[in-house]
DNA sequence: TTCAGTTATGTAGCAAAACTACAAATATAT
DNA sequence: ATATATTTGTAGTTTTGCTACATAACTGAA
């Protein structure tokens, strides 16, 4: 879910079908133009019929034209400096780490885009009325799993997490109506996860998958808060998604926070103070 | 043809009529809601009519409602947009997300600018060539510690985290030359912590530093990184310190995974592929 | 080659979106 | 109070993006 939009066209270019590929030809080499086009005069120029224009945006990963032109605007809008920055093996410590730092803020930036069309709201109202709540994740979504229950807790709601298959599969078998799940998983692939979620659901209890909306955890799932950032092939990058699933559970939390209130702001405050050093 | 037009709206907003006026207001508070809007569905939402929106975009000085949303697609680009303001208990679930999250961003792209400035060259040779890597942090450190565990053994050193005060200083105290120890802490002020560092270090192990470069923490390390974003005295701040924390760990793992080469990429490698789904 | 099955592309039509013309309502000036 | 100007909304038109379906172009096995 790029907003470099024009890398990832140039990326698929010679996955796409033929009439596709000249579309895609002609907006690299447009840009600016398409912005004030409509599909029509794209279709025109291009050589090629208005569905396919569709069909087009979509093998980009885009839901049509409207969201294209969208990609393209901000794209524009962006810096070249931020294009083409993969590690490589030449790279000193600090330029290796600069550049793994950029694509980090560049996931949070992509997400920070997403949030408008999530379900927070509805997120936020089943957490707040919550029983209890449970996070759950394998391998490095375990960790972030541990650490939403670390912050979790402070707003007084009872909090677990479980980070192995056997254990979330048993906590979903007790799972109930007042539970909420909370899966966090890049993929949403993993068998045992997807099962155990769709098996708390059956009992009741609420689930929230922060994943990819097109994974079979996503349709498990009574809510799906996207959380995707594309991790590069790059055999040195696998962290970003961890940093956005982070970052989202931390504005879950303050979100949560707000909803409840007083009653947060008491047990925030309260875990606050104990940490002081004298 | 200004790219800020949320700037032209305020500016103008006391020269336009009761109706537009509204609009403006409106899209000044939600100019990313907008982007996805329909003219009738903003029409809605501020309470006027849908030509009362045309006629407002053509008062701020584009041609039409399209042209209003690419500009604001194109001015919400603008990394002045992500100058962060406070959470409040009025926000919606989405405004408080979004701005728990553009501090998020702030910090790191803060920790970002500070990367040429740190000795990471020197960790990433002490890492390089240690017998084992300690990580130790207590509460929302500790995960990071954890986080960062999960991380570096993949590239085929010995790893552990620590987590609380009793295995710290233990292990410190069994700590020796080619060991190196890091230590996170945002504020570095932690009694025990501080202790079991310097303890290390008299017993011949290198300590790498994550905090506060002013803090005993630092006084004690053989190396200091400095990650110290300023945390807020807002109650619903979330730890943009850990994030920052995390972050720089991967920088230095890509780092690291650099600098060790061709037993790196195999080791990292090999830890992927078992990870596969089929 | 031929022919089924698959993929790719286009035609025609639809629903929703942006926009326009005009009339009603409101404000302002005389 | 009346006339004039300004503001706002109703109803309708045009354009746009998109879908359903049909046709064309490939692909691979007999």
């Amino acid at each position: 879910m790029t907003a470099y939009i024009l890398d990832r066209i140039e990326g698929q270019l010679d996955t796409l079908s033929r009439s596709e590929a000249d579309v895609g030809r002609w907006v690299l080499e447009h840009p600016r133009q398409v912005i004030d086009q409509s599909i029509s005069e794209l279709a025109v120029v291009a050589g090629v019929s208005e569905p396919t224009i569709i069909r087009f945006s979509r093998s980009v990963g885009v839901s049509g034209f409207r969201e294209l032109k969208t990609r393209l605007i901000a794209n524009l809008q962006r810096p070249e400096s931020y294009l083409h920055h993969d590690v490589d093996a030449q790279d000193s410590a600090i330029d290796a780490a600069g550049k793994v730092l950029e694509r980090s803020i560049w996931a949070l930036v992509e997400l920070r885009e997403q949030i408008p069309k999530q379900p927070l709201e509805a997120a936020v109202e089943a957490m707040a009325t919550a029983r209890q709540l449970v996070f759950s994740g394998l391998g490095a979504s375990g960790i972030v799993a541990e650490d939403a229950c670390h912050k979790f807790f402070r707003l007084g709601i009872p909090c677990s997490s479980t980070v192995d298959s056997q254990t979330i599969l048993q906590r979903a078998a007790i799972a109930g109506v007042g539970d909420v799940h909370v899966a966090i998983s890049h993929t949403g692939q993993w068998p045992d996860l997807v099962r155990a979620m769709a098996l708390a659901r059956r009992n009741g209890a609420t689930v929230i998958a922060l994943t990819d909306p097109r994974a079979p955890l996503a349709e498990q799932a009574s809510l799906v808060i996207e959380c995707h950032p594309p991790e590069d092939t790059n055999l040195y990058t696998p962290m970003c998604s961890r940093l956005a699933q982070l970052a989202l559970l931390d504005a879950l939390q303050v979100a949560l926070a707000l909803a409840r209130g007083e009653a947060a702001e008491v047990a925030l405050s309260r875990s606050k103070d104990v940490l002081r050093y004298r």
